[in-house]
DNA sequence: ACGATCCTATAAACCGCTTTAATAAAGCGG
DNA sequence: CCGCTTTATTAAAGCGGTTTATAGGATCGT
């Protein structure tokens, strides 16, 4: 009735547990004849190594875990990290591995981490003060972190946040928007903190106004969701202080504010420009199509990878130049009906 | 240098490894002078117990593993599974659970099984003359199966696709359309077979052709991308030939479908109707949005992951009845240009 | 003063596999 | 027929935990 084990196998083809192992393992060590019927009787028996046996005594379980920090429910409304999945299944896939996807448990990330029985972990917007990384680092488990910040131990693989931002802004201003607001990212974990990838958006926001001499823009928070954008318009000014260019730190945002503000009669892009952040594949499929900030998610998850297996091979990696992002201009964005700029400024 | 063990603590704190293991998992077994100290000490010198050992002994790994037929490149690009997991992922972290993603592994799912330490399979569309269900049966491993096909010793949770396709090319049918074209769904993994999924609709899209008392349709393949719809509307026959109508297997091809048809200059709904299923949360975004079959994605993930907590428990249970699905009619459909039916007939 | 009872703490077996070191058998030249 | 090398096989020691059965006190009623 129960599970089939090595022994079971081994007294039924008359030879020792060794030469079961072998056999699987290392069949060059074992004669022809014997080879052979270990095989056989092991098949006709149905025998599968326990998985959790093999991980134990071979120091290694096949399996490379990511850290989320937050709820899968949220953070897989987010297209976003399916994208960077697709990056890093392809490597895990070339490398017989399997993907642990860990959450926190019960709110705590640092007991998941614990549970997880994995050979690496690349972990997700985590800030350098979280937690995390003490169990992290008391394990001593290789780790990639990715869109975190540099410098801390671990390699970090990021993209170019602070310029793809200050292009964003720069795009809006140069249509001659002078009352923007920005939609920033919640805190992923920590509640005092925002996450380095907002740190580093925000600061290319900022950037682009200082520079064209314009104050700092109004800001407004909202979750990674459309829904999360749907409030965000909500809570915008109305009437004349009414902005007439949005900075969204991720698509999902903005395209939720574009739905919310079709829905009260505000059209986009003509009395609202909308610039969102990551060019999910959605992006460009709305109407209008959004402006955004491209980054290479699928290549993000993809280098991570690369480098996460290196480090499990016990050879160290350096972390790479933050990976390039591209302004993508689509139908968002336009000049504000009522420029108060000279045409040729624009 | 290396990792802290149970052994390590138990000498430091000067107590057997008994006591440390009580402290953790048992602490009213233990003096509450004790108790402080080991845990004390545990704190202080970083222990974690080894998750693999763990698994080992309690015969329990606190993971459930996702069979997925398909490269995760593949599968995570059509935001079915990103929904499946959001619901498997509540009732996961509700009960202190980690998901295992296990693709095939160099082309095998059944050495991919073997490999993954869980307590469960959620198995995605696999047909039951699949070979990983001998590796299934053969590890005797709690496993719920989605989308797949009754009767066959594992609980399914399905949808009821043939209902809903049936209403799909029902409403084609009423809008006049007599030169429907169906958007297969492609192989999961046998070469030979179909997936459930895709028999059990082209069962529904028939029946209502006959109902109709119109020809069956007839059929291309397309992958689940909109590259795959793209394809897809390339190979239908141009000019008079050109179907009025198409019914696609899953949204993102049906989304493929219309942007292929729109950049070749042929108009949706006026020109090609088309209607898609699923209904990923995508589909209202499109322009025009489209008409499509609605199955409860998230609920499905709920349910299966409730079902094989269950299970897990040792408690049997029952598949439950297939999910309703709906026709949500949006802007893709409309009656062809040129009907040939007679005002009063549509 | 003594056996019964209750708390604590532990020794040892076990989970199922890998791997090192050792043994037995076989082959071989002299 | 003997030492020596190869080849085929295995016993036993881990890997790092959990758990059962047991022992050693302290407490207690009488």
């Amino acid at each position: 009735m129960s599970r089939v084990t090595i022994a079971d196998v081994a007294s039924a083809a008359g030879v020792s547990k060794t030469a079961v192992s072998f056999a699987f393992n290392n069949p060059e060590r074992l004669g022809h004849a014997t080879l052979e019927r270990v095989l056989g009787v092991a098949r006709d028996l149905g025998y599968t190594p326990h998985p959790a046996a093999r991980a134990l005594s071979m120091r290694r379980s096949g399996t490379i875990g990511v850290l989320i920090p937050q709820r899968l429910s949220t953070v897989f409304a987010n297209p976003f990290l399916s994208e960077l999945i697709q990056g890093l299944g392809e490597l895990c896939e070339e490398h017989d591995l399997t993907l642990l996807l860990v959450p926190p448990l019960d709110g705590s990330l640092e007991s998941a981490i614990r549970q997880a029985s994995v050979d690496g972990f690349i972990s997700l917007g985590l800030s350098p003060d979280d937690r995390a990384f003490e169990v992290l680092d008391g394990i001593g488990i290789p780790t990639v972190l990715i869109d975190s910040e540099d410098s801390f131990g671990h390699p970090v693989v990021n993209v170019d946040d602070r310029g793809g931002a200050e292009a964003a802004a720069k795009h809006l201003l140069q249509q001659g928007h002078r009352n923007v607001t920005i939609v920033l990212l919640p805190p992923a974990r920590s509640q005092v903190e925002s996450t380095p990838t907002a740190t580093r958006r925000l600061a290319g926001y900022h950037a682009a106004f200082e520079a064209a001499g314009a104050p700092p823009p109004e800001t407004v928070t909202a979750g990674v969701s459309i829904a999360g954008g749907t409030r965000a318009f909500e809570s915008l000014p109305r009437g004349k202080r009414q902005p007439t260019g949005l900075l969204a730190m991720s698509d999902m945002a903005a395209i939720g504010v574009m739905n919310a503000a079709q829905a009260a009669g505000v059209r986009v892009p003509e009395d609202l420009s909308v610039v969102g952040f990551d060019d999910i594949p959605l992006s460009a499929w709305t109407n209008p199509p959004l402006t955004t900030v491209h980054q290479p998610i699928v290549e993000k998850g993809r280098l991570a990878a690369r480098m996460l297996i290196e480090r499990m091979k016990g050879r160290g990696v350096d972390s790479p130049a933050p990976l390039n992002t591209s302004l993508v201009i689509r139908g968002s964005t336009s000049a504000p009906r009522n420029s108060d700029l000279p045409i040729g400024r624009r």
